[in-house]
DNA sequence: GTTGATTATTAGAATCATTCCAATTTCCTG
DNA sequence: CAGGAAATTGGAATGATTCTAATAATCAAC
């Protein structure tokens, strides 16, 4: 699993000029905690728990400056709300269409290349986006669950 | 290439108990006539032109009664506004970062069978969508063009 | 450690795609 | 034609996100 620790982050961020501050450190942290892909207001929610001054603004600062030092990924379902993602593996989403939840898929170097190759002459791919929807069973867990 | 032609429209809308109307007909037109993935601002902006008098709000409404009969899709890149895709293959999406547009990548079968084996057991999954980000060589031309 | 300059946070206003609404209009069916 | 269902319409409402201008925290040098 990836070791990105909360200490991590204040290296991070002084890579990209950046202050770590009370409100970065939490919001990673709260995105650590839990890895469900919550939405900002959610973050928000969470986060306001142990520092409840913060404010909304803060928390979608917080969530971009961390996607901006690669830290955290931003995942998009639809229309939906963004949704927030430490996982910085290769992976994939499976959105469970009946519990709403989404899970993250690992995924084998393997299948970069085959899906490379569907990609006509000419076409230079610098990343892939890969998002399933269905059913998930109940017991079901991979690197990352509710 | 899917022969879906606007005179399908009529027996598709009437399976469904719906009727067809010049609007329904015009948005359709609009979206086989130019495959580049228009927003519904766009499908408007382009059936106002022989349609001067429809609203916004019929176009949403025509886009969603297409979609709906399964005649077109909705794609989703980022947080973008919703494009409207007429193409009803299995393809994929490629995001031309340069350009702004998107481009349909037909999918050879057997990429199914390989994407559902990365799925861990009991993951149903109904549907893949697959995106790719990067930058399209200038001629490249596929099932789809701009 | 005070002074500035830079960077962060904040509350609330603004934006923008989309949906909702209530009021016509259109279209069948009898 | 009359009645009723289905569509269309303009405008208001929604909701996630971004912007703005003001305040607060932090750092670097003196």
């Amino acid at each position: 699993m990836s070791s990105t620790t909360p200490d991590a982050l204040a290296q991070r961020l002084a890579d990209s000029g950046l202050r770590s501050t009370p409100q970065r450190e939490l919001v990673y942290s709260v995105l650590l905690a839990k890895r469900d892909h919550p939405t900002a207001d959610q973050v928000f929610t969470r986060v306001k728990e142990e520092l409840p001054g913060i404010s909304l603004a803060t928390v979608y600062n917080c969530l971009e400056t961390l996607v901006s030092c690669r830290l955290v990924k931003q995942v998009n379902l639809e229309r939906e709300p963004t949704r927030y993602c430490p996982n910085l593996h290769p992976h994939a989403h499976f959105h469970d269409e009946i519990t709403g939840a989404t899970h993250d898929i690992d995924l084998p170097p393997a299948i970069f290349s085959k899906l490379r190759a569907v990609l006509p002459p000419g076409y230079a791919a610098q990343g892939v986006e890969i998002t399933f929807r269905g059913k998930a069973a109940a017991a079901a867990v991979t690197c990352s669950e509710e």
